[in-house]
RNA sequence: GACCCUAUCGUCUAGAGGCCUAGGACAUUUCCCUUUCACGGAAGUAACCGGGGUUCGAAUCCCCGUAGGGUCACCA
């Protein structure tokens, strides 16, 4: 049993090439195949080096590892002219040698006249040599009657009439292989047996279905997936913004929390919502995905995103968090790590705004909040203060929990309550009175930092 | 235009003829907890596209509309 992933690499991977490159991945684990990746690069000119690793790269961050490949079309070209002669030899394919003014006469004149526009087989039965100079195409020579069934494992059987469908080039007459041919030929070769891809090539499977039958090779098991719509509900694009993997890696989402997200996108089981990796890939099967197009809602990527930041060890957090402080040059930051996911992880919605929110113990205090501070600063609060930055002083040990101790002692001395010690400390400390439970706010900003810290702003709270 | 696909709360979905006064989750509203910000807890608002059948009974099956979407290339 095997799947395959098969973009064609003329732009970066975005979520709705995820997901399917997640089910068949997916689809492939549950049942104990193997799941192979192959770049169809066979557009030479829309097809980049950068897209190709691009792709790779969001194929890796998301931890899609395919069993075999990455395989090149590009570099199959010989076998696929060698299957189009072998067809012409065989008699289910020929060349034609129609220019592109004649097709596109053609195709005018059939909309005019109310008709499917379509290649009219002009060459199908001709055997007159070729015009002088002419490379021409290759040509399947598809069925003119009959019916094609699919047996589409999340649409039912969809039925094609032959007479819809038309001899579509399968080579080139800058000899390359098309999509459709290439495909067939590869998942042959390739020994895939479950072809699991968008919607979009529900039309195609016909076509491909009889190339297979000419050619007397197994037809794979098909399932077409529903699309994914931007959150306006028309088709994702880069208006809609983040649609490259790769940006969400870089808004702070977790591989995984993405992962999930996409699984239940068009694909459930009954009521659950969280799933770990080794849940997927025992429950899920494409017969179960869903038959509708579904809207990529960002609200819930970020609740399941913060989940994840709540519940997954900090040991996992820690190198995704670590990239985040890299890109936002606070490397020094990074032996904290463990710490800031303390303080922060309940507090955080994507891993970015951790990063963003870390960054105040370990850059200079950039200013006070002038709103808060008067409100806040006073001789009760600098007092408290004060006291509270003598016990500091005296720790043994620079821990949460001592300064805990420190601040409670402080405050039971005074008789004071949280409320009186705990904007100023903030305020000194961050410069606003937002901040993760006070121990920590104080902890991570290191013992000499700390004190400098709180020197400064009791020093402008006497003058 | 032709062919193909789809249709349950704002969104993701459960539902495979009676278990449905339609369940869960996100979002939203209110309340509780609380030193800030959050987390957490409780409650609430909110949906079967329309019309015909079939059946004792339909969100579920059939037909017709309607609305979305996809495909009709020497792109993939």
């Amino acid at each position: 049993m095997k799947t395959r992933f098969a973009p064609s690499p003329t732009g970066y991977l975005h979520v709705g090439g995820a997901r399917t490159a997640l089910f068949s991945y997916l689809e492939a684990k549950k049942r104990g195949g193997q799941f192979i990746l192959r770049v169809e690069d066979t557009d030479l000119v829309r097809s980049t080096p950068e897209a190709v690793q691009a792709i790779l790269d969001g194929m890796a961050w998301l931890g899609l590892q395919a069993d075999e490949g990455p395989y090149f079309q590009t570099q199959r070209f010989a076998r696929y002219l060698e299957v189009a002669e072998q067809m012409i030899a065989a008699g289910s394919a020929y060349r034609c040698y129609c220019s592109k003014l004649e097709l596109e006469t053609m195709r005018a004149q059939q909309e005019a006249n109310g008709e499917k526009p379509r290649y009219n087989g002009l060459w199908r039965d001709r055997s007159d040599p070729a015009p002088i100079g002419e490379i021409g195409v290759i040509r399947f020579k598809n069925p003119l009657t009959g019916t094609v069934h699919v047996h589409d494992r999340v649409r039912g059987e969809v039925i094609f009439q032959n007479e819809e469908l038309d001899d579509l080039v399968i080579w080139r007459s800058d000899n390359a292989p098309t999509y459709n041919f290439a495909v067939v030929v590869d998942d042959h070769d390739m020994g895939v047996t479950d072809v699991i891809r968008g919607d979009d090539h529900l039309n195609n499977t016909p076509r491909q279905i009889n190339m297979y039958q000419a050619l007397g090779w197994a037809v794979p098991s098909f399932a077409h997936l529903p699309m994914i719509l931007g959150p306006d509900g028309a088709k994702l694009s880069k208006r809609h913004g983040a649609v490259s993997v790769l940006q969400y890696r870089d808004d702070g989402f977790l591989p995984h929390a993405l992962l999930n997200y996409l699984a239940r996108l068009g694909w459930s089981h009954g009521d659950q919502e969280i799933f770990s990796k080794h849940e997927l890939t025992t429950l899920f099967s494409a017969d179960d995905v869903n038959h509708s197009a579904s809207r990529f809602d960002l609200e819930k990527l970020k609740w399941l995103n913060q989940h994840y930041i709540k519940t997954l060890p900090a040991a996992e957090l820690a190198p995704e968090l670590t990239w985040h402080l890299q890109q936002r040059s606070l490397t020094h930051a990074s032996k904290h790590a463990d710490d800031i996911i303390t303080a922060l992880r309940e507090r955080a919605v994507t891993l970015l705004e951790m990063a963003e929110k870390a960054a105040v113990w370990f850059t200079p205090l950039a200013g006070y909040d002038e709103t808060q501070y008067a409100k806040q600063v006073n001789a009760t609060s600098c007092a408290a203060l004060s006291a509270l930055r003598a016990k500091l002083a005296a720790l043994p040990n620079w821990r949460p929990d001592a300064i805990l101790t420190a601040i409670e002692q402080t405050l039971a001395e005074l008789s004071l309550g949280m409320g009186k010690l705990g904007p100023i400390v903030r305020l000194a400390i961050t410069g606003s009175t937002t901040s993760p439970a006070l121990e920590h706010t104080i902890y991570l900003c290191g013992s000499t930092e700390a004190l400098d810290r709180i020197d400064a702003l009791l020093a402008r709270g006497a003058a």
